[in-house]
DNA sequence: GTCTATAGACCGATAGAC
DNA sequence: GTCTATCGGTCTATAGAC
C-alpha cells in the first residue's frame, strides 16, 4: 500500500505550500486531481449500481478511459478505490450538514438529512458496499479521512438527536446510537429500489413515504 | 440443466408410489435427502454469513464435507444452491404465518412476523442476496418454488396489511405495498448487525428497539 | 459383477495487480 | 499487455451398495 487518495492530496497540499515562488499548483497536479475526480466520480456511480464486488477495475478504466496501469498509479487496489468514493461521499454529506439553517430545529434538520440521503441514493449516486467483505472493512478502517468524516458526521448528527429529544421531538426512550443507526440505514434501504422497479410512483411521493415511515413508523397515529 | 431441488423430491416421490412393493424410500434416497438438507444448511449459513458473491462452492462442499462434485450432482450451479436456500426461508416463513394464532389481531401478527424475520438475522440464518446480480434474479425468477413462497407470504401479509389499515391500527394513508416492502426491508436491515457489533446490548433488547422504529417511528408519540 | 455416487484432479475464464 | 490466483464447473478412476 503505497499511496492512497487523502495521501496524495495531502502530498499535494505540502508541495503546494513548500513552494513558495510557485504558488499556483503545476499543471501536472491540476490533471493528476482532475483524472482522479473523474476516477472517484466512476467509481461513485459504479458501486451504486452493482455494488462493490460486481464492480470491475476494468470498468472505471473503461468508464474513465484510460488505462487499467493508470488507475493503479493513483489508486493502489480496489479497495481504494471504493474507500475514495465513501470519503467523497461523506464529504458531501458535511457540506450538506454545513448547509442546514442552524435556525431550524434540530428534528428538522434530521429529517432534512434523511430526505437527502434518499434523494442521493434515488439519483443513483450512493455507493453500496457489503458490510462483510473483510478486506475492505480493512481498507476503510485505516482510510484516515474516511474514518475522520465518518465521526465528524456521526458527532454532529449525535447532538442533534439528543437536542431533538430533549425537545420532544424524538422519542427520548431510543438510545441516541439506535437513533443514529436507524438513520444511517437509510442509505442503504432496499424500499426505494422496490417502489421504483414497480415503476407507479414518483420520486417526491416515494420519498415522502419513506420519510414518513421512518420518524412517524407503520402504525396510525 | 439437468436435476434441482425440487426435481429430486418429485423424482423420489414419483419412486416411491411407483415400487409398490417397497413402499419405504430406499436407503440411499434417504441419505440423498438428507444430504440435501445439510447443503442447504451450510448454503444458508454461509449466504448469511458472506454474502452470494463471497460465498465459494468449494467453501460450502468443505461445510458439508463432501467434494464439489458430488455438490454439482445435486444442484446444478451455485445459483441453484442460493435458490434452494432462499426456497427453505420461505418455506419457513409459510410455516410462521400458519403458526400464528388467526384470533390475534392482524396488526399484532404483522409485528410477530417482523420479530421472527429479526431474530432469524440475530441467529445469523438470513441469507443476503446482492439485489443487482443478474444471474442470481434470472435464476430465483424461474425458480417456481421460490415465486409461489414469495407470492403465497405476499398474499397474506397483504390481506393482514389491509385489515390491520381497516381496524385502525396501521396507518390508512400508506399504500399496502409500501408497508409490504418497508417489513421485507426489514429482512436485511444493518441496524441489527451494527447494535449487535457494538456489544452493549441484549439480543432482546434490540429486537424491541427495532420492533418500536419500525412500527413506532423515531417520533415522540 | 454391475452400477452409481463420490472424490480429487483438472480446465478455462475472469479479474486484480503490475 | 502480461502474469497469476481464484473460482465456477467438469472429468475420470474408484469405492461401495445391491
Amino acid at each position: 500500500m503505497v499511496i492512497n487518495s487523502q495521501n496524495t492530496q495531502k502530498a499535494n497540499f505540502m508541495a503546494i505550500s513548500a513552494e513558495t515562488t510557485h504558488a499556483k499548483p503545476s499543471f501536472r497536479q491540476q490533471m493528476q486531481q482532475a483524472r482522479e475526480e473523474a476516477i472517484v466520480t466512476a467509481v461513485n456511480r459504479l458501486l451504486a449500481e452493482k455494488g462493490f464486488d460486481a464492480m470491475t477495475v476494468d470498468e472505471v478504466a473503461a468508464e474513465v478511459g484510460i488505462a487499467k496501469a493508470s488507475l493503479y498509479r493513483h489508486f493502489p487496489s480496489k479497495e481504494d478505490l471504493a474507500a475514495a468514493a465513501m470519503v467523497r461521499v461523506m464529504q458531501r454529506a458535511q457540506a450538506f450538514l454545513d448547509s442546514l439553517d442552524t435556525q431550524t430545529r434540530p428534528y428538522e434538520r434530521l429529517v432534512q438529512v434523511v430526505r437527502w440521503t434518499m434523494s442521493v441514493q434515488l439519483a443513483g449516486e450512493m455507493p453500496s458496499l457489503p458490510s462483510e467483505n473483510s478486506t475492505l472493512r480493512a481498507s476503510l478502517a485505516v482510510n484516515s479521512a474516511y474514518v475522520d468524516g465518518l465521526m465528524a458526521v456521526s458527532e454532529r448528527l449525535g447532538e442533534w438527536i439528543e437536542a431533538a429529544q430533549t425537545q420532544g421531538d424524538l422519542n427520548p426512550n431510543l438510545p441516541p446510537v439506535v437513533v443514529l443507526y436507524t438513520l444511517y440505514a437509510r442509505a442503504c434501504d432496499p424500499v426505494l429500489g422496490f417502489l421504483k422497479s414497480t415503476g407507479q410512483f414518483s420520486d417526491e411521493q416515494m420519498l415522502d413515504w419513506v420519510i414518513q415511515t421512518c420518524f412517524g413508523g407503520l402504525q396510525s397515529r
